[in-house]
DNA sequence: GTAATAGTGTCTTTCAGACAGTATGAC
DNA sequence: GTCATACTGTCTGAAAGACACTATTAC
């Protein structure tokens, strides 16, 4: 099972089979070296499109009866490069997850998830599920910390307050969103967390970028994965000077509206050099 | 497949079969709600220890020939608290890795892998081989990072420098090292990469400690399983602090040689409360 | 007293975060 | 000219890294 994710009409975005209800997923092809050349191949097969960047997420398991081998399936997350081919089969992030966009006045997350969840917290005398709810989802002075995307779905689950919620808890009123089968959202939100914590430590955003780009579209990609704003003369600085991560091609992109920005590319190279961390995912404090 | 590990004698180690030449492993139990539980769950009535703390590492695959399926195994990394029974079973982690230990003169990395890995980077014209071994092992002005444990070993095998390394590129003199079956000392090698990265922003080192310790051992552990010397007035100042991880228990340890030093305890509720990082590893620069 | 380890106070350097200002296009 | 976006220079505060010093035991 692989979460590609690509960035579709400047949102990120996940493959997903011809419905748009599942995560694609194939066999263990045989003959190859390691699980990580299989599945490479397969995606890339299936999709006609290169992975920049492939890593293993997570191993599920079936419960497994009595006499019976357990399903075991390998999850894996794969980048590749924005195009615009075919897009019905790619699912936007933020349909997955409304509530993970802090960008704009998050209008999902206070106007529908968080009454829900309080309704919910309210339930428990003790207050802890109010402390969680607080601390997953950026209440009560705690900040709205973007890794924790798999938490903050397995509350929602618990809540009953996805589709996707076991029957004996799933409340009449869920959070909106786009559902997928079994348990594929959850995986996807596995896919999401390790994401945003991986740029901010290794210099995968790259994967995502067309060969050259402004330096403004790279801070407009990081933010669409971060789900919020990043601090732009910082972000420059540190993509620019501090680790010399891009270099210019000395074009400039006329198409901005206002002043021409400049062409960037990756450096390759450094990823051999030495090792590097990501995009630090320079706050911004007010918003 | 289990990793598990402790602190023995006041040295990472690593549970092994009986004649300590293998990782314990054991089938996907039936009956569990998840792999992880089922993990737990065998681990724990094997040893006899509670685990502190149980992560999925990584999921290998057996290439798979025509017809048959691909042996799949999962591997878990998990770490339980001190204690010195049964010591057979443990294998001292820089017994395995005896170049990892850059705490004292580092004698057997500059006495024996640096020398036979440099034969191996000048059978190389253009140049990789040798900027690869001094990005990995600290050389040419680049620092030793101690996360880098499994691409060096990697390296080491890639040269034949290690009994398992395929029989095809093997050399006559290997580098010292206790050696494990299969590929497990590769999985023990993912394991402390794994490790030695938690503990960095994650506050799991406490899951090796005893119920009470004095800052100083704190501090052992961390650099035992970093492998280098780590800045002990940062340390203090960071966990007790900024991040308030531990409280004083009010006793003293009268057993150091020295002024007696006070005992600690992991507060366990900041787990729960907030999402707080782990030991920032206070890097010291000589030495 | 010395040796050894525990613990405290403070200085310096680095850098994330922030602000203000200038540059260059379209209209 | 205005508006919009791109880019630059500099200030500030927090914290990592480092140093010097004091405290309390055993001998």
């Amino acid at each position: 099972m692989a979460v590609v994710v690509a960035i579709v009409a400047g949102q990120p975005a996940v493959l997903t089979v011809p419905d748009g209800r599942a995560l694609p997923s194939g066999p263990l092809l045989e003959g190859h070296r390691s699980l990580q050349t299989a599945v490479r191949a397969w995606v890339e097969a299936s999709t006609g499109r290169q992975l920049g960047y492939l890593e293993q997420l997570y191993t599920f398991a079936d419960p497994g009866r009595a006499g019976l081998e357990r399903h075991v399936s390998v999850s894996y997350l794969g980048l590749t490069a924005a195009e615009d081919a075919d897009p019905g089969r790619w699912v936007p992030w933020y349909d997955l997850f409304p509530w993970e966009d802090a960008r704009r006045g998050s209008g999902v997350l206070d106007g529908e998830v968080l009454p829900l969840l309080g309704e919910w917290a309210a339930l428990d005398a003790s207050g802890a599920r109010r402390q969680r709810v607080g601390s997953l989802f950026g209440q009560d002075a705690a900040s709205w910390e973007p890794d924790l995307v798999l938490p903050r779905y397995e509350t929602l689950w618990e809540a009953g307050l996805v589709p996707e919620s076991p029957t004996d808890r799933r409340r009449e009123e869920t959070v909106p969103g786009h559902e997928l089968r079994w348990d594929h959202r959850r995986i996807a939100a596995t896919a999401m967390a390790r994401l945003r914590s991986k740029i901010q430590y290794r210099p995968v955003v790259f994967e995502l970028m067309p060969p050259t780009f402004t330096l403004g579209q790279l801070q407009a990609v990081v933010e669409s994965l971060a789900g919020r704003a990043v601090h732009t003369q910082n972000c420059r600085r540190l993509v620019e000077q501090q680790q010399r991560l891009v270099e210019e091609t000395g074009e400039v992109d006329m198409s901005t509206g206002g002043r021409p920005a400049r062409l960037y590319r990756f450096r390759r190279d450094v990823l051999a050099q030495r090792h590097v961390s990501g995009t630090k995912l320079p706050t911004v404090r007010s918003r």
